[in-house]
DNA sequence: ACCATCTTTTCACCAAATGAAAAGATCGAG
DNA sequence: CTCGATCTTTTCATTTGGTGAAAAGATGGT
């Protein structure tokens, strides 16, 4: 039933003006040339070329057979170069996810770059902290917190990162300082809302396991809100290092808790690309792809004191 | 190589919403679609179909592709509804060859009737009297004189015919009776000019052929002119039953040489429809041999006298 | 955790496509 | 008119590639 073949044979019959010279063209034998034209006829119920040894001409059919067909042929060839061009010259909308803050400091700032590089090609950023089905939300990129386990998904380590407990100075110097989890209990927790998670810390040291139920005068979904809060020297936060490395750097906040290992979710915090698992990957999710990896090379460890 | 095939699956997956649905519309296993949309994805060095085994949705070069591809496939459909239409209602234009006293004396009378009865078909009637290449001049059907033996070609005897060495009876009148084929010598042959043929006549009786150079004081290629010839008393004419039959019957010309065969070229001077020898005879070349057949079955055999 | 339903892989089987070679056709040249 | 070059068409043996059944893997709802 390879219909498209038999057309394009049957073009390359009438312009070559014989079944031998087509054969010769495409490389197959006269045998194969006079059966794909005779099933073409077949398929169609009626003779297209009227042929004896030496000479070839088009019937009445054939002729408009013809008329027809070429349009239709050269319509796919076109079809089929433009769809090998987006792997060539990317092209359309790449759709990404992210959570909110990541994507609101993280990344943000780097997709000017990205979409100046590639004036083909745009973005669709979209910012939540559930987790999206990628086929559902025709996702190309996602950037994750926490390896994800899925056999249809390709995951690939962007950065390492971590959590850390930590708190201004102001707010130190007003406060005992916490030296076990346990301490935490004592001091206002800034906590991060989620529908699916409570408001519990985890720490880990020297393979043991301690969780805590924290609370505090602020709760938030905004992961910068808690930040600034804990800048304010209004609390404690749990805030992954990505986002106060800075922070630590320069002293306005002071990581607490050392040797701990925390988190309020799963212990690995590292960001991660998850793209769907398939044969062809499109260009523009690879050139995406490599762009974080690049982008995000010289932060491959975000400074983490002590 | 069936992209054809590939992507009208392609269609009926996305209509379906499932690579099993598709399947099952068109009663193939799983197995076979999910290979038909890999190799048209492989073809194509792109991803057409994000799917999972609950989901399915357009990539956007899916999408793209598939916004393509429909009006193409339903263009080829429709080109394949017109041309099999072509066997169904005749339509286009149907070239016929004759020689031009037949042309003119039997055909031109008929063809009104036969373009009445099929008001989508046009008759182009090419009159000559030379035989022309059925496919070079892209001929659908010719009325030959005398059977034609070739390969590519299929004979069918229209009507039986004959010639007949005629005069008019003033013309006999005037001039003793021919009764043997040399006496002709010495009469007003009126000849048929052919580039190809001299102007010899010959005659079989009781298995013996006699040929007779003859010449007159009127030679055409036009056969009718020889007729009116002999019709005005000037001279013999050797011309077929099928052209001179009434004459012969109302008495305005008399069969000369009873018992002998007479024939300018060969022997077997019946009329035959010949066409190439195809597998898929159209439909319009069908219906004017079917017209032929009937409209000169009281015909058969043109009445000879004696 | 089970179940229903889907995609994907595996495997053995068979039909359909293939080329080589012969046969048939056609035309021009010697 | 025969021969030879070049087609088309047929024949035949071979093999490739497509096929479905069935298992395995994946997924979401109950």
């Amino acid at each position: 039933m390879d219909t498209l073949a038999h057309m394009q044979l049957f073009l390359r019959v009438v312009q070559g003006g014989s079944l031998s010279a087509a054969g010769r063209q495409i490389g197959v034998s006269p045998a194969s040339v006079f059966r794909g034209i005779n099933a073409l006829e077949d398929s169609l119920g009626v003779r297209l070329l009227n042929r004896t040894s030496r000479k070839l001409t088009l019937t009445e059919a054939g002729q408009l057979y013809l008329a027809r067909i070429e349009p239709i042929l050269s319509e796919i060839e076109g079809l089929n170069a433009e769809i090998g061009q987006l792997q060539v010259t990317p092209r359309g909308t790449l759709r990404v996810h992210a959570r909110m803050s990541f994507g609101n400091r993280q990344l943000a700032p780097r997709l000017p770059d990205f979409l100046s590089q590639h004036p083909g090609l745009c973005v669709d950023l979209r910012l939540s902290d559930r987790p999206l089905d990628l086929v559902d939300e025709n996702i190309d990129v996602a950037l994750r917190v926490g390896e994800v386990n899925s056999p249809s998904l390709m995951i690939r380590k962007l950065v390492s990162s971590r959590r850390v407990v930590c708190a201004s100075p102001a707010y130190l110097a007003r406060n005992p300082l916490p030296e076990r989890p346990e301490d935490l209990t004592e001091h206002n927790c800034l906590t991060f809302y989620s529908e699916f998670n409570q408001p519990i810390w985890r720490f880990m040291k020297d393979g043991e396991l301690t969780e805590c139920r924290v609370r505090g005068s602020l709760q938030s979904d905004g992961g910068d809100v808690l930040r600034l809060g804990a800048l304010k020297g209004l609390g404690i936060a749990l805030l992954p290092t990505w986002n106060i490395g800075p922070d630590l750097e320069d002293g306005s906040l002071v990581a607490l808790l050392p040797g701990y290992q925390a988190t309020p979710f799963g212990f690995d915090d590292s960001i991660y690309i998850v793209t769907q698992k398939v044969r062809h990957r499109s260009l523009k999710v690879q050139l995406f792809i490599d762009f974080c990896l690049k982008s995000f090379r010289d932060r491959q460890d975000w400074k983490i004191p002590a």
